[in-house]
DNA sequence: ATGTCACCTGGTAGGTGA
């Protein structure tokens, strides 16, 4: 089975798009976030018609997620059960036996703001509640944007970007101890090409500069380690008129 | 060196977040 993530930046705006690549990549699962949709605008009639089951959980300008899978999630779960949290980020449910856990980390804006301070909090409840889930579900695959570069070489400048938000001991600290959870990132099971990023700010000219960070991410349990056969990252819809600032990650599953 | 995009409110721009 193959799997997904992508931040649209807008479902409003990029859900051509989303179809256009389920249809050149009719993976079985497919999580998105930011889709910055209230659930009454979710767009839940098209995204069947494309013959995707979907669940989502949004809210008004901001963050948002969806789970879209082939046949149709169970127990779904909507953000960190026992968190105190007013905004939409995590969607899970499980699709074809894996459990799917689709999230938006928080940005944290930068390591002296207040916004930093709640990404550390969200960081922690999160891995509490993973390891949780890891227990009953031993098949599991933690996907979205983490908004954290867990290495220098997922950064295009490593030296710019020390102690930058995204890059800071604290946030990298926490992706190692979800990794020590159970969990491999699936990227770096494969040779893959030097200056692979996920991400490009709008600003700069960063895409065509190739000036990126990797801060999307597909962990999958130590029960899937073995039937992990690709992961990549597919930059071409970056390439689209009036793209999302984040590239998809896929992930491939034997079996 | 610089270079954006999407959304909101409230109004035909400015502020916020990323």
């Amino acid at each position: 089975m193959q799997l997904a993530t992508w931040n649209v930046n807008s479902l409003a705006v990029r859900l051509p798009q989303v179809l256009d690549w389920l249809a050149a990549h009719p993976v079985d699962a497919l999580v998105l976030q930011e889709t910055k949709l209230t659930d009454d605008k979710f767009p839940a009639e098209q995204i069947q018609a494309a013959g995707y089951q979907v669940a989502w959980f949004g809210q008004k300008t901001y963050n948002g997620v969806a789970l879209l899978s082939k046949q149709p999630a169970q127990d779904v779960v909507r953000n960190i059960p026992g968190l105190d949290d007013d905004m939409a980020r995590v969607i899970s449910g499980t699709v074809a036996g894996v459990r799917v856990i689709g999230g938006y980390f928080p940005n944290g804006q930068a390591p002296d703001s207040e916004k930093f301070q709640y990404k550390m909090r969200w960081l922690q409840a999160l891995r509490n509640w993973v390891r949780t889930e890891l227990a009953a579900f031993p098949q599991l695959v933690l996907m979205g944007d983490f908004n954290i570069a867990p290495e220098d070489r997922d950064v295009y400048d490593p030296v710019a970007w020390a102690g930058q938000i995204h890059c800071t001991p604290e946030e990298r600290a926490h992706f190692r101890e979800l990794v020590a959870l159970g969990l491999v990132d699936a990227f770096r099971l494969f040779e893959q090409p030097p200056k692979s990023w996920s991400w490009w700010d709008y600003r700069n000219l960063a895409f065509r500069k190739n000036q990126g960070l990797r801060i999307d991410h597909i962990l999958v349990s130590a029960a899937l380690k073995p039937q992990v056969a690709s992961c990549s990252i597919d930059k071409l819809p970056r390439k689209n008129e009036r793209p999302s600032d984040h590239a998809p990650v896929l992930v491939e599953l034997r079996g």
